[in-house]
DNA sequence: ACAATGGTCC
DNA sequence: ACTCGGACCATTGTA
């Protein structure tokens, strides 16, 4: 047994980690049916809500297109970043000494038109005409038009990326609108059908937990262990004070500090997104890595591998190779470094929803076999072909959706809960978030 | 048809 | 010069 036992599963042994005897060739072989069955289910829209709402938002975009071109002083089509251009920094001259450049000439985009905001007025009503366009023009027109006659949108799914995440076009699935005013609304026009309620299972804070197993680092273990607050605690490390002081936007740094370590964080980089001096950035990553040698030892580790390998590897042996990694162009090998030290965290976390995905739907088919006498079909009262039985529909990196007739549906999340909870052995729990609701805002 | 820009998600 | 991982998609403007 120990003789063929192959190496990554061995590693994970050492890690404390209990995975299944799978490679990652197993796990993709075994999920595709899984996905074609979910590409088929589809999902149901509220196709009069996503009317509504898009002649709400249309009204609302056609008003705000005048606002600007009353504050620029002539028409111009606020879509082109060109155009829009000439209009900030030539007709109204603002500053641009704090704007980006790039090919064309001044950036644009939102994280730079944030930096003026103050400056003008018209600047407020672009990021909201941007915001407004973009839910209509990806969202709103686009989806209804690929539902099918029973008002179901039915996604594809493909393997093929490069840290073995899903895939999801035509349409896209993985970045229906969360945030913002309108996110939630549009969340609520994918709606379970009658008699079905709709499970959202998500894990909390897996690549987090993932980069604590594979780095054994203690700090975050140990946090991980005892069920804390991880931002909470990250800020007290590198605030130097305790959590209980810890401020609201203390938080939310240490929780862009958080996400900067698994993607190779830059002190420039975190100052982009935190708005803070690079020298105190520099800071914080400094304190960040003396309370977490773990961590800081994986990153080390993953670059040594990936310059003597020329390629990482996920927990379960998916392999990426780095072409860059010996570039004498610095940012293209310090490029392949960041992907080194992401690429086993983000694969491990995609393969870990895969398994579950997989365990999950043979145990939901259980399910439905040991109900078979107690009248678990919903007569069809709708012209889809659901009727009653549980299915995963949909899934976002680190979440699953399921469509559960009513009656079931609090067992049937417990059971979610489980098999995703249970999916593999970490040295740490694997926490999971479930909701349940008519739509797929009312789960969260 | 394609590059550039910008934006949504995890 | 230029900075943080992984995707998909819409629009503009040029070829």
């Amino acid at each position: 047994m120990t003789v063929n036992m192959s190496d990554y599963i061995e590693k994970a042994r050492k890690l404390g980690i209990e995975i299944p005897a799978v490679s990652w060739e197993d796990i993709d072989r075994d999920i595709r049916p899984v996905l074609t069955k979910m590409e088929e289910s589809g999902v149901k829209l509220n196709l009069p809500a996503f009317e509504k709402l898009s002649l709400k938002l249309s009204r609302k975009l056609a008003s705000l297109e005048k606002e600007i071109c009353d504050l620029a002083g002539k028409q111009f089509n606020v879509n082109s970043p060109s155009q829009l251009a000439t209009v900030l920094f030539e007709d109204l001259a603002l500053p641009t000494e704090s704007i980006k450049r790039i090919k064309t000439g001044l950036s644009t985009s939102a994280s730079e038109l944030r930096k003026i905001q103050d400056q003008h007025p018209i600047i407020k009503h672009i990021l909201e005409y941007r915001e407004i366009a973009k839910l209509i023009t990806t969202y709103l027109k686009p989806l209804p038009l690929l539902a099918d006659e029973n008002s179901r949108l039915h996604t594809h799914y493909g393997l093929e990326t490069a840290t073995s995440r899903l895939t999801s076009y035509e349409p896209n699935l993985q970045n229906i609108p969360i945030k913002g005013t309108y996110g939630p609304e549009i969340r609520q026009a994918f709606v379970a059908s009658e008699g079905m309620k709709l499970i959202s299972a998500d894990y909390s804070q897996i690549e987090l937990r993932i980069a604590a197993a594979l780095s054994g680092d203690t700090v975050m273990l140990d946090a991980f262990k005892h069920g804390e607050d991880i931002h909470s605690r990250v800020a007290s490390e590198v605030f130097a004070k305790p959590v209980s002081e810890i401020t609201h936007s203390e938080r939310r740094i240490a929780k862009i500090v958080n996400f900067g370590i698994l993607y190779g964080v830059s002190a420039f980089g975190l100052a982009q997104q935190t708005g803070l001096p690079q020298d105190q950035c520099h800071e914080l990553i400094s304190r960040y890595f003396e309370a977490h040698l773990g961590i800081k030892q994986y990153i080390d580790e993953m670059s040594r591998l990936a310059k003597e390998q020329g390629y990482v590897e996920t927990l379960f042996g998916f392999r990426r190779e780095l072409y860059n990694i010996h570039s004498t162009n610095h940012y293209l090998a310090e490029a392949d470094e960041r992907i080194a030290t992401n690429t086993p965290i983000q694969g491990t976390a995609a393969e870990l929803l895969k398994l579950a995905m997989i365990k999950l739907d043979k145990e939901l088919a259980v399910f439905c076999h040991s109900c078979a006498g107690r009248n678990l079909k919903i007569p069809d009262q709708v012209g889809d072909d659901v009727r009653g039985i549980p299915k995963i529909i949909m899934t976002i990196h680190d979440e699953i959706v399921v469509e559960a007739p009513a009656a079931k549906a609090k067992e049937i999340s417990e059971l979610v809960e489980k098999v995703m909870t249970e999916v593999v052995k970490l040295p740490i729990p694997l926490e999971v978030t479930v909701g349940v609701g008519d739509n797929w805002g009312e789960t969260k």
